[in-house]
RNA sequence: CGCGGGAUGGAGCAGUCUGGUAGCUCGUUGGGCUCAUAACCCAAAGGUCGUUGGUUCAAAUCCAGCUCCCGCAA
């Protein structure tokens, strides 16, 4: 039997929580958290996704905004001979004296094929880059940002049509078998760990998307374009601008068409979309999302918006 | 009490400021045109304007309360 201790803060994390506890040789001690924090419309207090999760499964829950300083937990975890820390998502960095707690070390889950996409969003930049491979990897977790000793990694293929619900999903889905094999395979020796300066050329970072990531341009080409609104297709959506309203794309598609126009002029209207030229080529919008209201077919839209072949869409 | 937008036939909207016959684009149904069509033409059905109360001769419209939806910010 491992004592384990979870270190996790969102909704991709929740299921390989869910899974690892229904392992027989794992005993899950405690899930370490953040606090409850005002969120949303009308600043109601609300838990993290994994404390929801955690409490539903009657584990025990510690919530802390800085674990480093946090002496009381400190001395809780140092007190209660865990054996490994498994770090998922969690958002605050770990200190050495912390990273000394278990007996066996801590691991790190990172949604990318280490060294790649080091860092805050590996999973939308994969997207945004038009990847068609990406991965999850466990680590040994250190204090530099995502550098620890790789364990073991698991490609996903990233689909032509797959966003970022459906890929972190995928990721969520797999993620507790990969981070069992892991613990065990450190634990029975299987398991070597690999520097990763062996794969020096590798390296990349994937830096934290700001709003700018998240604004649409039919200046950019159709696969910039389009892989913008996969990367964003929940939890904020890609938007462009239209009469001074915010326009979210929640569904798009790529086309191609025979003659060259130009970028942001509306070409057809059909019940399967908008489709609007771009710098190389047109993209379909057909799920939209208008500031203030709810998501629509984009063919409803143009009804009430009153928009016609030959309109031009621009960010102004 | 964080800031803001919204609720009008089945869908998306206009009308609200300036109270006085319920409007637009689609969809639906029926008919016509066509070799043919979800293309075009004609016609019809379908709404007590989110809810409760108030002001008024008269409220979608003005005032107040409530419910639900959404954007920002975190």
């Amino acid at each position: 039997m491992l004592n384990v201790v979870y270190f996790a803060t969102p909704q991709i994390a929740v299921n390989a929580l869910n899974k690892l506890i229904n392992f027989n040789d794992i005993n899950m001690v405690y899930v370490v958290t953040p606090k409850d924090k005002p969120q949303g419309r009308g600043y109601k207090l609300s838990a993290p996704c994994v404390k929801k999760a955690a409490l539903k499964n009657n584990l025990k829950v510690l919530q802390t905004d800085c674990i480093r300083k946090d002496e009381e937990i400190i001395e809780i975890l140092k007190t209660s001979s865990i054996d490994f820390f498994i770090t998922f998502a969690f958002g605050q960095i770990l200190s050495q004296e912390i990273l000394n707690i278990p007996k066996y070390g801590t691991i790190n889950l990172h949604a990318s094929l280490l060294p790649k996409y080091r860092g805050a969003n590996p999973i939308q930049r994969a997207i945004l880059n038009g990847d068609k491979i990406t991965g999850i990897t466990t680590m040994i977790t250190s204090l530099g940002l995502d550098e620890g000793d790789i364990c073991l990694q698991e490609e996903i293929k990233i689909e032509e049509n797959m966003g970022l619900l459906n890929l972190s999903q995928k990721i969520s889905d797999k993620a507790p078998f990969l981070l069992y094999k892991t613990i065990k395979g450190l634990y029975n020796n299987t398991v070597t760990p690999q520097k990763q300066s062996n794969y020096e050329h590798l390296i990349s970072y994937a830096n934290k998307c700001s709003k700018e990531d998240m604004i649409l341009d039919f200046n950019q080409t159709t696969s910039e374009f389009y892989n913008k609104v996969r990367a964003f297709d929940c939890c904020g959506n890609a938007y462009f601008c239209f009469n001074n309203k915010k326009i979210k794309v929640i569904y798009a598609s790529p086309t191609q068409i025979c003659e060259k126009r130009k970028p942001g002029e509306i070409i057809n209207i059909s019940k399967d979309g908008i489709t609007v030229s771009t710098k190389d080529n047109a993209i379909i919008l057909k799920r939209i999302k208008p500031e203030g209201k709810s998501e629509i077919d984009a063919c409803c839209w143009v009804n009430g918006a009153r928009v016609k072949v030959g309109d031009f869409i621009s960010n102004d």
